[in-house]
Order: C-alpha cells, then sequence, then structure tokens
DNA sequence: ACAGTTTCCCGTAAATGC
DNA sequence: TGCATTTACGGGAAACTG
C-alpha cells in the first residue's frame, strides 16, 4: 500500500537486464592503415561456451551487427552497438537442477568478431574481443546482488573470463574492500566514505578494532550472504545497497552537504552526545532495517542531569516519500495528552542549530495564516485550511513534566483541573442534537 | 517524489493496450451437426477497413488461429484466444496529420474468421464474427480517456461496428447517463451511487434542478472535454474517473460502509452540518483537483454560538500512502504554538462518534508505552520510539482559545507567564556547549 | 511446498513525432 | 514550439518452475 518514488536507477555496468536497451562501445586500439572495404563486427554471447550445464542460453536482439567507423580526431575506429536487448533462448537443460549457481553469479561474456583482410592474397584475420564478465538479470530487484558479483569479481581478479570465479571466490582485504564501499557512495554523491564510517563499517565485518588480526580477510560470505545479527538475519551487501538506494532517493542534498553521520554505532551516538546540550541529535542509518532507513538519536538530560538517550523508529523510503527528512526534523514532536507538544530536537551535533543545518531544505509553510485569512464573511471559509504531514511520538505525560516541573505549583494544579473540564465538555457533546 | 502503491487495475474491455497481453472468448451460437474436421478461426484486426486516412494500423501477435472445441455442457463450440497482443505496423501515412481523431477516439475492429464445409460436394460458406469497436491505447494514462469513449458509444448506439462514431457523437440523456456512472462505481466497489449522490452529479452537468429543462441533453464535450470551472479547467469524467480510482487504492472499505457523502457541493455540506454539534463533520471530494482528493468539512461554533465551517486541504493518492483516511480522520489536529492541540472532529454526521465510524479501519498504536518501557537501565533506551505519521493544520493561537476561555483568568495569566519562560529556556540552550 | 526466477503490467519520466 | 503519443524501465505482484 504505497506510492511511486522517483525513479533513477544508478548506472551499473556490466549488469545487463532481460528486455531493457544497453548500448556497447567498442574501440579498436591498434591503429590501421586506411582500408578499402568496410570492418564489419559482430556481437554475440557466450560465443564458444558450451560446455556449461545449467547455464541460462541468451540471444542478442538488435542490429548485432555493424560497421566500424574512423574517429576524424585521431583515426581510430570505433563502434558503438546501440539498442541491443538479450532475451533468453529456451533450450532444454536451460537452467535446470544442475545449474551450480544463482543467476546473479553466473557469468556470461560478450563477444565482438571481425575479419580483417590483409594485403592483396587474402589473408583472413579473424579479430576477437570479449568483454568483462557479465551477470545478465531478468528483474531490477536481482541488481543488487548482481552488482555485488561484478564489484567482488573485479575488486579480486584481473582475469578477463574466469566465468568459474563464483565457484570459489576469493577473500578481500579490508583495504581493498573499503576503498569499493567509499566509491559506491562517491559515484553516487559528491561524498565518499569518511574514515570514521569506513571505522563503523570495519566493525561490523571484522569486529572491534582491537581484537583484530591485521592480515584477516573478508570472505564472499561475510560481505554478500545474510549473516545472523542480533536475532535479525541481514547481508552486509545488501543493507549498504538499500542504503545507497535510499540516500539516492531521499537524502542527496543532506548526504552531500555532510551532515549525515550514518554509519555510527548506537553506543559510540551515546559517547559523542553525551556531553552536549539537551536536544543534540545526529543521524543514523538503522542496522537493523533491511529496506535502508535512518533514526535521529538526540539526548536529553532529567530532572537529576543524567543524559538519557532516545532514538525515533527509522524513517523508510514511504516515510520521506510523504515528508522529507529536513521537514521531518523541524516538524518532530513529543505528545502527551492535554499537553503543550515539545519539540525534542535542536542542534545537530556537535552544535548547530538545526534550523541552520536543514532549513535550506525546508518545504513546508508552517506558519499559521492570519487570523483574517481564515475567517471569512458569513462563517464560510471559502478555502481549505492547509495541513501538513509531521511525525509524532506519543508519549507519556511524565516524559513531558520536565516543562511542567517549571511551573509554579499552583499553575499546574489549575491546568489539572482545566484537564478534566475538557473532558466533560468532550462527554457532554455525545448527547447533544 | 512519490512512491508505489498497490496496483489493480479495474477491468474495462474493448480497451486494448499495445504490448499487453488480452483474452478474447469466442462462441459459435449456431448448432452444428457434429463435424469431421477441425474448425479453424482466425483472429485479425480491422480486416476490410483499408479506407480510413490516418488511421494506425496493427498486428495480432501471438497465436491468432486457433480450432474450436466443442463444450461438453450442451455441444456448442467456442475457443479462448489467449496471449494475444496487438502491436503498431509502422507504415506510412499510419498516424498524420489527416487524422480526425484523437487515438482513444479511433474505433478499431477484431474480426474472426472461419470457413464451414457443408456437405460432400464441398460448399464452403465463410464465416465471420466483429467485435464491438475496441479502442487501442499504449499507455496506461490513456484508460481513462478510452473507457470514456467505450461508454458513450455503448450507451447510445447498438450499432455494431460505427467507427465513425466519434465524427459527431450523439448526446446523451440524463437517465441514461446517470445510470452508467452509478454503474462505473458499483462495479468498483458494492455501492453505486445514491440519489443525493446523482443529484449533485446533474447539477454539474445541467445546472441546478429548478432551472433544467427536463429534455435537456448531456453532449459529449460536456462530458468529455475540460471545461472551466471557476478559474480550474476539469473534465467532467477524468475527474469522476480519478476518484474511481482513488476509491479502489485508497477508500474502498469506507466507501462501501457509505461513510462517504463524497458527491456534495460545500453550500449543501455547511446546509447539513448547520444545527449539528460543534465537531460534527463529512466527507466530501475536492471538486476542483484533478487528481481526486478527499476532504473533511466540519462545524465549530464561535463564542456567539455562530456557526463556523472549516475544511482541511483535500487528501490526494499520496497522502492517502503515507497515511489512510481512518488514521488521519482520528488523528488530525489543530496546533498553535504552545498550546494544547485541538481535535476538531468529534462526529460522522450525522452524529455518529468518529471512532464507532472509523474504528475498525484504524491502524496505528497512539497509546503512549508505559513510562517503564521507555526508561531502560543507564539511561539508555534500549528500543526505539514509535512514531506516527499525523496531519495537523497549524492555526493562529486565537483559534484554539475557545478552549482557553474555559479557564479561569488566573490559570491563563500564570500560563502566559510559562509560555515565556519555555521561550528564555530555548534561548539559553543556543549558548551552552 | 517453496524459493529463486521470470513474467506481467502499472505509472513516472523521457523521448519522439507531427 | 507545444501537445499528443509512444517508449523506456523501475518496481510491485503474480505466475512459473523445477
Amino acid at each position: 500500500e504505497r506510492q511511486p518514488c522517483m525513479t533513477a536507477n544508478l548506472q551499473r555496468p556490466l549488469v545487463l537486464k532481460t528486455g531493457n536497451k544497453f548500448t556497447v562501445l567498442l574501440r579498436f586500439l591498434v591503429k590501421l592503415p586506411v582500408l578499402n572495404y568496410q570492418l564489419k563486427v559482430k556481437a554475440v554471447i557466450d560465443k564458444d561456451v558450451t560446455d556449461r550445464k545449467g547455464v541460462r542460453k541468451f540471444n542478442i536482439l538488435g542490429t548485432n551487427t555493424k560497421v566500424m567507423n574512423t574517429e576524424e580526431s585521431n583515426g581510430s575506429m570505433a563502434v558503438e552497438f546501440r539498442d541491443l536487448k538479450l532475451n533468453w533462448q529456451k533450450v532444454a537443460g536451460s537452467r535446470n537442477s544442475e545449474a551450480p549457481l544463482l543467476v546473479t553469479k553466473e557469468l556470461h561474456l560478450l563477444s565482438f568478431e571481425s575479419a580483417l583482410q590483409l594485403g592483396q592474397p587474402g589473408i583472413n584475420i579473424q579479430l576477437k574481443a570479449a568483454s568483462l564478465p557479465v551477470v545478465v538479470i531478468s528483474h531490477v530487484d536481482q541488481m543488487s546482488s548482481a552488482w555485488a558479483s561484478v564489484l567482488w569479481y573485479n575488486m579480486l581478479t584481473s582475469e578477463p573470463k574466469d566465468l568459474q570465479f563464483f565457484q570459489s571466490p576469493p577473500e578481500a582485504q579490508w583495504s581493498q574492500l573499503s576503498k569499493v564501499l567509499s566509491w559506491q557512495f562517491s559515484s553516487v554523491t559528491t561524498q565518499g566514505l569518511s574514515e570514521e564510517q569506513l571505522g563503523t563499517l570495519a566493525d561490523k565485518l571484522l569486529g572491534p578494532e582491537a581484537e583484530r588480526n591485521p592480515d584477516e580477510r573478508i570472505p564472499w560470505n561475510k560481505f554478500y550472504e545474510p549473516q545472523r545479527v542480533n536475532k535479525k538475519v541481514i547481508s552486509f551487501w545488501m543493507w549498504i545497497d538499500a542504503i545507497l538506494d535510499l540516500i539516492e532517493k531521499h537524502l542527496l542534498a543532506l548526504w552531500n552537504d555532510g551532515v549525515i553521520m550514518g554509519f555510527i554505532s548506537l553506543e559510540r551516538a551515546e559517547d559523542l552526545l553525551r556531553d552536549k546540550c539537551p536536544g543534540t541529535f545526529l543521524l543514523r542509518f538503522s542496522e537493523s532495517c533491511k529496506e535502508g532507513a535512518i533514526s535521529f538519536t538526540w539526548i536529553e538530560h532529567d530532572m537529576n542531569h543524567t543524559p538519557k538517550f532516545h532514538s525515533v523508529t527509522p524513517y523508510t523510503k514511504k516515510d520521506l516519500c510523504a515528508v522529507s527528512l529536513a521537514d521531518t526534523i523541524r516538524t518532530y514532536k513529543w505528545m502527551a495528552a492535554d499537553n503543550i507538544p515539545d519539540e525534542p530536537l535542536h542542534f545537530l551535533y556537535p552544535h548547530i542549530q538545526k534550523d541552520e543545518a536543514f532549513g535550506k531544505y525546508y518545504t513546508q509553510n508552517i506558519e499559521p495564516p492570519e487570523p483574517m485569512e481564515v475567517e471569512k464573511a458569513g462563517g464560510r471559509t471559502g478555502g481549505y485550511i492547509q495541513k501538513m504531514i509531521i511525525s509524532v511520538s506519543v508519549v507519556h505525560p511524565s516524559h513531558l513534566q520536565d516543562k511542567l516541573m517549571l511551573m509554579p505549583p499552583d499553575v499546574l494544579e489549575s491546568l489539572e483541573q482545566f484537564v478534566s473540564l475538557t473532558d466533560v465538555h468532550d462527554a457532554m457533546n455525545v448527547d447533544c442534537q
């Protein structure tokens, strides 16, 4: 029960989706003398790959034969295949139970073939080029998984065509993986991951730094397969990728501004906030929500000046579609029945006024109209009354007593009388008419 | 900037979308003696229709030739074409500027051909059948428009193949159109339109009942073309259809329960509410929002017991995706800075407690957790604090003074002191740290 | 039964055509 | 240039399939 979001997909080369168009630019790196004939190139998929059992077979649709053009700038030759499409070739035995791998671990090769005639006698030279291994998917929900394969492959091998790579994928060093992870963020935003953020991720994959063996490597499983993390079963990569998606679609400006700490453990967050003003908060990604979600954690002091920390249920894509994070931070309230609502968020860590940090992204008008505008002649209002969608947490009245405590006892007492008075008023209405 | 909703499209026969599969069931109504050969049927589109300029040409893809089956129950013959698809045949002159009509007014015919051999000498009888005119669209956003064509055609002619129908579409009687409109609602829900609702629609199309000519007919333009209605330009049918969509996707249960008056003018709504309890409301569809939206209108009394009416900015699909209408009605608040929020909605017209009418559809937990659950050992909260998304209208504090007025003046005065006290408290925080 | 995979198709956005 | 129409494709849900 939800509604359409912005669509804008990540460019992820080497992942092809059946039925979607793709483009390949092919360049001939050897410089040739001018030819007196056209150099035809043909694109094929999985040429010479016939011995793999249970592996899907595909065809290339679209104009798969093109002629190389000579580029004016440097005389080198190139050809761009546009509007190619893959589709399934349904054959017996294709993708059967013998298939050793998930489709997103199944690697394929695009090949390009041409023939060069050298000299008059007609010596034919077969030219061949192949892409790096590609992953073919049939639905975008496989993209995340497919991209994990592409990343791992290219991070860990320089073999151009090791189609058996995922039979036993090698392990990665943190120094390699951290670069790749940071790059994922910098390719979607203007900000990669900071050392602090990467440290949090390292803790998740390798354990606390103090206990770490510097030679420890990260196995594919630990990166990709769902792992049990206190009750929840989550794949590290899927979690990261869901957050990437959330950033791209809903948090891009805030992320680029650097106001999202994001990857920070709750413990560390509380340590940072401990000596800060009440109402100081920071933004953290949920560690347990698979679909990508962001929460704010803030500090309050109770009567005894003991710090207390609170975090709101994380905001998912659905929440952020309804109200942006900046607007949410601006208007978030704690409410209790018959109390004046409290706005608990005041300072972005370490001590930036929230309006200073987020003000430029506010979109809602939260000013009430002048009384004149609402009241129109004859009791008829004319226009509509503006509404605003906000987040509130309903809390026990005792949580709002910090402020009540500041009131003189006689006011408090009269207020309590007033509260019961409104209840009577409501009850009275039931009987009228 | 929105997010995916339930998809569940209306079944709208006689509208075909290119690239989507469709099914045709064909029955042979004449009972034949048992044949000693198979009766082959071929499906074609726009056979014999060659003389229309600028009209798109299509092909039927899929198995367009099938054999008739004899149904066991009654020995009659039938065949079901499944997984047929239409796609464009790009020909010169197709869909050019000469095309006299919009694509959704362009009518096409599906035909089915077979040949029957009677007797030994081999007398061939050509059998032909044609569908009612169909509309072919290439995008779902043309569905609404296409369905308007199908409705108008079948409401106003019994000609089986008047492909020129929209060259000069006839006018409709209200008695016909009102039945068709009500049927649109009853085919999506369990409730058609009431006399009162139809009356409101008749007022829109024909003007106030008192001034109406009983023989007045509704021209196609008035039903289908965008008309200027106080500043906004809206097509009557598009407006109705957007509301149908809103009902199907977000208001189905409420509509079926009959709690949505929906089609009622603001004037009439205010008349109905005038002598009702303060806080009595009813639900109305926006008359000016093209995309389909619903608002609540309620009554309040000011100090002098003069009724005042308010309506909130209508809720669109996007709003209802975030929070259902029932939850919205439950939690809608009027707020002013430093005031206790007010919940202005109490009784569904005429005088049903709102929880009674909407309670079974509430999904949110609005109870605060016990204080114990929030406070965890060591000042660490452990879990997340639940949030709730609600609608609020920010109003001038004077609007919430009805209740304040009920408080003794000394409490009021002390409260005001308190209000400024919190402001100081906030200002103080700015300097700390 | 079931999980991985594909198909179907709505609905946003962009491209195309006239 | 603007509007009608089509294409592209993400994403939700259902269908498929071993």
